[in-house]
DNA sequence: GTGCCACTTCAAGTCAACTTGAGGTCAAGG
DNA sequence: CCTTGACCTCAAGTTGACTTGAAGTGGCAC
């Protein structure tokens, strides 16, 4: 496969493959001349790439998952670590979520005077730990 | 309040209350020479921001959703998508957590090899849509 | 064999949300 | 009154994940 299959393959743009190609995150089975050629099995690892991705870690951790040998070398006291801040973050954001479709119905002329509202903002501005700098995949 | 004493109620650094005060999302009541003068008032509008924030909003968007006269306009078909939004982060996210926590305990020397996980690879990238540029805020 | 154009590299640009630094102002305590 | 230092402004820098553009190369259809 050269870039452009993989790059519709995968919906990520050439720019994108040859990015994780210089970052180390995918590699190439050799060259064509200049071109990249890459082998099926790369597609599996751009989907582990951004399901990790979306679960929160940067390309840098996870460019340190894959051992020396290529395969995933996973770390599970981080994979633990991470579940729970997934965790922290799911709930964070099942109250965000509860706070806006209240605030859909809410017939308060400012969310401000309500008191559901308030309670929310309250519970949401206590709810600080637990997140830190998680950065969701962008689907495009 | 000086902006010392906001940054102090809030927990967000003084150039981050001069940032968000050019950018429009907060407002000093006046001056005491060059120094900006908070009322208390801020520091909800700042509880709000912090939370539309975390429910992934951009500060232009947050800045859109205070009127002219700086109370809250709050478009209910734009929170009710947020909230569609945040649902479907949910459930990835939730899937994400369900997949790490597996791989934690799982035996298969590498995960690609183990059904589990590829069943879980295989529902995350199906999940495709729902989610675009997500910011969720960084808690410091 | 030869020309086209998809591929290549490398440097620089972009975006959001800030932070940092230089150089300046002024309210308040002594 | 005068110093101090917290505050000010404005420009530039930072970070992560890419994208874009210029300039070059070479695989493959003809």
């Amino acid at each position: 496969m050269d870039i452009a299959e993989v790059a519709k393959r995968s919906g990520l743009p050439a720019s994108t493959l040859r990015y994780y190609d210089e970052k180390g995150l995918i590699t190439s089975v050799g060259r064509s001349g200049l071109r990249r050629v890459f082998d099926a099995g790369v597609l599996e690892r751009l989907a582990l790439i951004a399901l990790a991705r979306a679960s929160g870690f940067t390309l840098d951790e996870i460019a340190r998952m894959f051992g020396a040998d290529g395969r995933p070398r996973i770390d599970r006291d981080l994979l633990a670590a991470k579940a729970n801040e997934l965790d922290a973050t799911i709930g964070k954001l099942s109250a965000m979520r509860d706070g806006l479709r209240h605030a859909v119905v809410c017939p308060a002329p400012s969310h401000l005077e309500c008191p559901t509202f308030r309670h929310l903002l309250a519970r949401a501005s206590r709810a600080q730990g637990g997140t830190r700098r998680k950065r969701p995949a962008r689907t495009r």
